[in-house]
RNA sequence: ACGCCAGUAGCUCAGCUGGAUAGAGCAACUGCCUUCUAAGCAGUAGGUCGGGGGUUCGAGUCCCUCCUGGCGUGCCA
């Protein structure tokens, strides 16, 4: 089905053809004075200049020309020249209509169907994930699904941290605490053994301990570096307990990923770009496309237009290892092979945007990516506490992912306790759904690229515009769908009887504009801001109208069907968010 | 030093390609639960959109300049 935003413009359109002028200037947005007009056009005032002629006259032609079309219950010129339109009661109820008998609600499949990669989540293997790591994945996740919407084939890349010095530190720590361990003894040629020879917490108190300790012990260090670099030129028993490192955090990371919500199509890391490294370096020295400076291999990706210095890629470092950028070319390659995507979209930190800047320059000079492929940096910003600066526990420490959302959740679970609606073990679950929509939308409802403040008691108070009151006006609705004596799927929508009705229908009709301009923005805060607005319309509606004690059925039927659509339009949406609603709360 | 981003109500933030009177939420104050869940609804108060120039019929939005803050700027990821 047509967007009604095309429709009326369309007979506006050609209003301003009939009348003599172009039809382009027709073009109808949604009024930014819902008390003066639903709907405005304000094309006479770019058409006053074109055709030397005052605003409001042109104005007043083309409404001689709507004048008497029924799509309308209002057409009026108003000084200087704004176009005024209400749509009649009948036309309005008919899309609304439509819009329920349509699967997608009146949102368009994308144009041409785009293969796209998401880069996102970033977690490094034997650390925890803590909040730092929640934003990509709160924000992937949810753009993901947003894509998929419109019909694109997407591929997550949890773009694991799985292969350097990292590694190193680790396997060399747990040498000084397991010398005996066959991984460690030379001569051993027998199978290693198949459980791995810690658990998710040693390994997570490992690592922090191996890496303080390099900083201060010399000797130590220069043992992590041989290590790493005998995993990488593929020592067999490094190998063994790198595979150990992996099997153990990927399971942990799974369940806490799946706690969240958020599911990766690809598991992929560092380490299975490294076999593209030497094909993909000798093909771009075979190019002539690198030099030596200082001793590193560079690409120049300096350009005329650059009001800026922009340093080179180094691709090798000038003791031989390669680092981040060619890993991240490498990836490219492996990603062009496996996925041949038309766009790869990086969900990341915003301080990386130079360096990503830096790749993706690198990744066109080379011809890693096709000329067409768009490569595009979504740079996230820093979530900080309170005061500021980049948050913390009370204690001072990193907050680690599973303690926030326990937090959350806790607080949730009394809140539940208190109210009493939802009792025994669903209150638990209940709290955990409302917890993460919390979470999510308190995530999801700021610009992406800015820092933002994380304020536990803010989000904690769930009144306003939070995730709890999207998820409370669902299960209000709910409620009263479980009650109705009728067939809810059966229930035709009726012109409005109420400025409440009308106000909650004119907000339905414009979920496929803000989803649009969401997904081509790759921006889940309009999203969130449209369902605000949509709740905030369903709450006046319910709190107006007495539905259950409507006692004409036709007209309670029309009731039903409104907020059953508003209901499904709302459930969809968080589901594109990443989040979903309990029955009852 | 250069570059990028930001500066909007006491606080946290919206404001779509320039459009009519700059919007929410929180906090403050006032009403509304014997009637579909008050995690709700209605209302009051709160602003020289960082300062100054400019373009335009029209600027929070575009251009210039200055101030303030955050981040980044070749061998960490």
């Amino acid at each position: 089905m047509e967007k009604l935003l095309d429709l009326i413009s369309a007979t506006v359109s050609g209003a301003f053809a009939a009348a003599g002028y172009d039809g382009a200037l027709g073009r109808v947005t949604v009024s930014n004075r819902p008390d003066l007009c639903q709907f405005q056009c304000n094309g006479a005032m770019p058409a006053a200049k074109q055709y030397r002629k005052a605003p409001i006259a042109i104005a007043n032609e083309v409404v001689a020309q709507l004048q008497t079309d029924e799509m309308f219950s209002k057409v009026e010129a108003v000084n200087p020249g704004f176009i005024n339109l209400n749509l009649s009661e009948t036309a309005l109820a008919d899309y609304v209509g439509q819009m329920k008998q349509d699967s997608r609600f009146g949102v368009p499949l994308a144009e041409k169907e785009k293969t796209i990669v998401i880069d996102y989540g970033g977690p490094n293997v034997a650390k925890p994930l803590h909040v730092g790591h929640l934003r990509s994945a709160i924000i992937g996740e949810s753009i993901k699904r947003i894509y998929r919407y419109f019909g694109h084939k997407v591929t997550g890349d949890i773009h694991m941290g799985d292969w350097g010095l990292q590694m190193g530190l680790i396997i060399a720590e747990v040498q000084e605490r397991h010398p005996e361990l066959p991984y460690f003894d030379d001569t051993f040629t027998g199978e290693y053994p198949k459980e791995p020879p810690f658990t998710i917490s040693e390994l997570e108190e490992i690592y922090p301990a191996a890496s303080a300790k390099s900083k201060v012990d010399e000797a130590f260090a220069e043992k992590a570096h041989t290590a790493t670099y005998l995993l990488q030129t593929g020592k067999r028993g490094y190998k063994a307990m790198w595979d150990h490192i992996m099997a153990v955090s990927v399971a942990d990371l799974k369940k806490n990923y799946a706690k969240l919500n958020v599911e990766f199509d690809a598991w992929l890391g560092e380490s299975d770009a490294q076999p593209f490294i030497e094909p993909m370096l000798a093909d771009i020295k075979e190019k002539g496309l690198c030099r030596e400076s200082e001793g590193a291999l560079v690409l120049d990706v300096q350009e005329e237009t650059d009001t800026k210095e922009v340093p080179p890629c180094i691709l090798v470092k000038s003791d031989g290892a390669t680092l981040y950028a060619t890993t991240d070319l490498a990836t490219l390659v492996q990603r062009e092979r496996d996925f041949h995507p038309d766009k790869v979209l990086y969900v990341v930190d915003k301080r990386q945007s130079l360096h990503f800047e830096q790749v993706f320059r690198a990744a066109r000079k080379a011809g890693i990516v096709r000329p067409e492929t768009e490569l595009q940096f979504l740079g996230f910003g820093t979530m900080n506490g309170k005061d500021g600066k980049p948050f913390k526990t009370r204690e001072g420490g990193v907050m680690r992912l599973e303690r926030l959302i326990r937090e959350v959740t806790e607080f949730v679970y009394a809140k539940i306790q208190e109210n009493n609606i939802v009792e025994g073990d669903a209150a638990m679950e209940t709290a955990g759904k409302i917890a993460l929509a919390a979470l999510k939308y308190g995530d999801l409802s700021n610009l992406a690229t800015k820092d933002y403040i994380f304020d536990l008691d803010r989000f904690s108070a769930f009144e306003g515009n939070t995730g709890p009151y999207i998820l409370y006006t669902i299960v209000r609705i709910k409620s009263i769908l479980s009650k109705y004596q009728g067939d809810v799927s059966a229930a035709t929508i009726q012109p409005a009887a109420n400025d409440a009705a009308r106000d909650l229908m004119l907000a339905l009709t414009r979920f496929a504009d803000n989803l649009i301009l969401c997904c081509r923005d790759s921006a889940p805060n309009i999203l969130c801001a449209y369902i605000y607005e949509l709740a905030g319309y369903a709450n006046k509606f319910y709190h107006e109208t007495k539905i259950l004690t409507e006692e004409d059925p036709q007209k309670q039927a029309g009731y039903i069907a409104l907020i059953d659509l508003t209901r499904a339009v709302l459930e969809q949406s968080i589901d594109l968010l990443g989040f979903s609603a309990p029955e009852k709360m």
